[in-house]
This record gives C-alpha cells, structure tokens and sequence, in this order.
DNA sequence: CGTGCCGTTGAGCGCTCTCAACGCACGTGG
DNA sequence: CCACGTGCGTTGAGAGCGCTCAACGGCACG
C-alpha cells in the first residue's frame, strides 16, 4: 500500500475533521483540538477560522498531479496558520506529529491574523532563496539551524539545552521541504555526522554539536540591508 | 562596472526615492509616482504604505550575501505589494521597466492589504512548489504562460491578443526568478523556439504559438482538491 | 515470522551548472 | 567615420551535483 493510500484510509480527506473522535472541532465555537501523525486537518472547510499550534508539528504543503509534494512551510507551537488566505486552493496541512491546535474565528482576533500572514510572507520568501539559490548542503544545514530553534528540547536541567532538538519530519518531508530527494537528505546528514556537525543514534533526535560551522554552511544568509 | 554597481549610481539606496526627481513619494500624501528601468524603491523607509503597480512591472527579490539573487515575485498591473509585511527586511522591489506606482496608507484601505497579503502568500506557495519539484522546461513553459496572463498586449484590432506579450525580464532575470542560470533559460526559451511552441525575433518580445502543448509541459498543475 | 515503512548506502546516469567564446546593439569618444 | 567598451543573448564543451534505480537492515505490528 502507498504511502498516499495510507493517509486516505488513517482519515478520508478532506472531511478529516468530522471523522474524527470527540475532540472534533466545531466551527461555531472555538476549542482545542487534536491531530494524530499523519493526520490531515481539513482546513477548506472552515475558511473563516484561524488555527494556532500549542502543541506539535504541522506541515503546510501542495501536491502536483503526478504525485510530487512540495512541503511549503513547517510550524511548531505559536505559530499560526488558516485563515483563509494562508491555506486555501490547492494548499493543505498534516500533522507530523500528536498536534494540538487552538482555533479562533479570524474576526474575533484580526491582529494575530495579520501578525500570522506577514509571518508566512516572510518565511516564504526566506524559503523560496533557499529552495532556489541553495546547494543540497546548505540547505540541510539551514534547515538543521531552523528546527533546532524551533523544537529545542528545553530542559532546564539538560546541559544540551538548545543543541537537541526532534526531528518531527522524515527524510522524506525533508526531501519535500527542502526541494530534494529523500536519498540526498539521508546522505548529507550522515556526512554531517561523519564530520562532526552533528550526532544522532535514533534518526529523529538530532544533537548539533559544532553550530558555528553550521551556520557557516549555511551561512549565505540573506544580506542585510544597512541603513543609509 | 558590475551590474550592481551600476544600480548604485542610478540611484542611491536606499533613498531612492527621496533622491528621485518632482515626482518625489511623499509618504504624507498618498500619490503617483514613477520608476525607471532597474531603479530600486526604498520600501523599508515606508513601512505603513500599500503600493499598487498601475503599469509596468516590479521584480521583489531577495539577495544573499554571496551576491546570489532570489526574486521571489513578479508584478504587474493591478498588483500590490509593500505593507510592511510584504517588503520587509531583506527583501527588495526593483522596477523592470517605466513603471507607475500609486501609493495608499494602509491604514486606509485595509481590504485591499488584507487581499494583497492573501494574494502573495498563494503565489510564494505556488512559486516554492514550481522552485523545488519542477524541472527547467515545466519553469520556464509555467513561467511563460503565467506573464502571458500577466502582461498580455490588449491590441483590440490584433488577432494575437492574448497570445504575445512583453517579457519585461532579462534572462538573468528570469534565471533569477526560476531557479535556474541564465544559460539554462535561454537554452531552453530557444529549444521551445525550435519545438514550434513559441516564437520572437526581439528577446523581449514573445509569441505563443502552442498554447496547448506549452500547458502540457508546465501541466504538473497543482492538484486540485476534489470537495467530498 | 511475514509485511510495510523508514533509513542507509552504492553505482551510474543525466540534467543543469560552469567556464568560455562569440555576435549584436548601443553609446561614447577619438 | 570607426574603434572601443558594455550589457545582453546565444551557443558549445565539459564537469559535477543531485537524481534514479536498486539492495539491504532495523523496527513496529499483526
């Protein structure tokens, strides 16, 4: 079976939310809910409705006719996405992980809504250079430096605090966000790994060990714009 | 002198636009005002300003600091761009051609932001989709049929409107905005001359001969999402 | 103990890039 | 008038990065 076959039998799109057990969301008043691994989050269905990650991992992706996926944006907790504009069209969104998510309608919080659309312009654009400009290297360091800060293990009793981090995406939805192949994604962080960059045993916890040299990878940092 | 070093001559950033000419921006009366080919508007100097492009066309790009570009849209007329969100940070406007801006504060048309902000997050994703999954020929035959649309010449007494249109990128430019090298584009733009799908004698000037054909090769559309 | 997903690794190919040369249009200055 | 410089586009030759195809192992699950 598919992967593809898989996520339609784990939850028929695009009514996921309504097949869903009792944590269904209701759009009439806003609430908590809960996604599963894998799960899709009908999102066309509630375009009025703006959606904040508590808790989790969500990835916000397209697909082409023929199958090929391109993984748009990855959100961990207070990041926003919905809204109408953020996700509509052809644009849908998974869980990575056990996500949970708050829904506001957009009404009711017009400045986090704004707050969110500017959010995403700018990541895209970020996204869109490195998805264009980048070698596979530099991708998968910026990407490494990005979800580090993003899904830090904050321990506060673990010396390694803001160096581990969960890696919530397979190789493949690396693949997928970062414009590459799965096997490219695999080799460039096991040569990572050879060199020092970084360690991991399970291939979902990653450790950074030498950031500086990191950052140099993927240091072709977009140039600041100095002020007159 | 570098192409860069050029601009910096044209006009001096980031004050563009107060180094300008009589038909100076001033950011407390909402007005016209004009560019020429390759001039760069200061938008981070007004962040609360919605520009709309009346004619021509404004390339926003992104540099890194490498000296790599990344353009990350392309307007034309009727479309919006600035807002704070949309040109912030390291992102740059630079105007292909003779092109007419009218400026508004945003706070007095926060429709229009709010649909200029949907607007560009559809085409970042779209875009970021095209950038990472699609070969050079699906680029540049999408690319194609999507300034087609954009800037088709509206010549009512020409049979072939609709069909030809000013390419108001250069080929770096157009590498640029696809992801690819200039040598590419214009490998490819001349391959699809040879095919029969388009045709120019001017390089700036193309016709499109092979709608069809050319919607077959860019056809890794985005899959559209069957309700129910 | 099979089955399927995920990750890893190898071998070889090919698409795109790199480097290079050239033509053309245009403007400038001798 | 022509020589010269510059920007833009085209074309060729060769190299390399990342993809394709393939095999294999670990692990969860039934």
């Amino acid at each position: 079976m598919s992967y593809a076959q898989k996520q339609q039998n784990v939850l028929p799109h695009p009514a996921a939310l309504r097949t869903a057990d009792d944590t269904l969301f209701n759009p009439a008043k806003p609430a908590f809910y809960r996604l599963k691994p894998g799960e899709e989050a009908a999102l066309n269905e509630h375009p009025g409705q703006l959606y904040k990650v508590s808790e989790g991992c969500i990835a916000i992706y397209e697909l082409l006719a023929d199958g090929r996926r391109q993984i748009t944006d990855i959100l961990g907790p207070g990041d926003s996405f919905g809204c109408q504009a953020l996700v509509c069209g052809t644009t849908r969104a998974k869980s990575l992980t056990f996500t949970t998510i708050e829904a506001y309608p957009v009404a009711a919080v017009p400045a986090l809504a704004a707050e969110a659309m500017m959010a995403a312009v700018q990541r895209l654009r970020r996204h869109a250079t490195m998805l264009g400009r980048m070698t596979a290297p530099e991708k998968i360091a910026s990407a490494l430096l990005d979800l580090s800060r993003q899904f830090a293990r904050k321990t506060p009793h673990s010396p390694d605090t803001g160096k581990s981090f969960t890696l919530y995406l397979t190789r493949a939805d690396l693949a997928d966000w970062l414009g590459l192949t799965l096997e490219t994604v695999s080799r460039t962080l096991n040569q990572f790994k050879r060199e020092g960059l970084i360690e991991f045993t399970h291939p979902e916890i990653i450790t950074i060990r030498q950031k500086a040299r990191l950052k140099a990878l993927a240091f072709a940092e977009t140039q600041e714009i100095r002020a007159q």
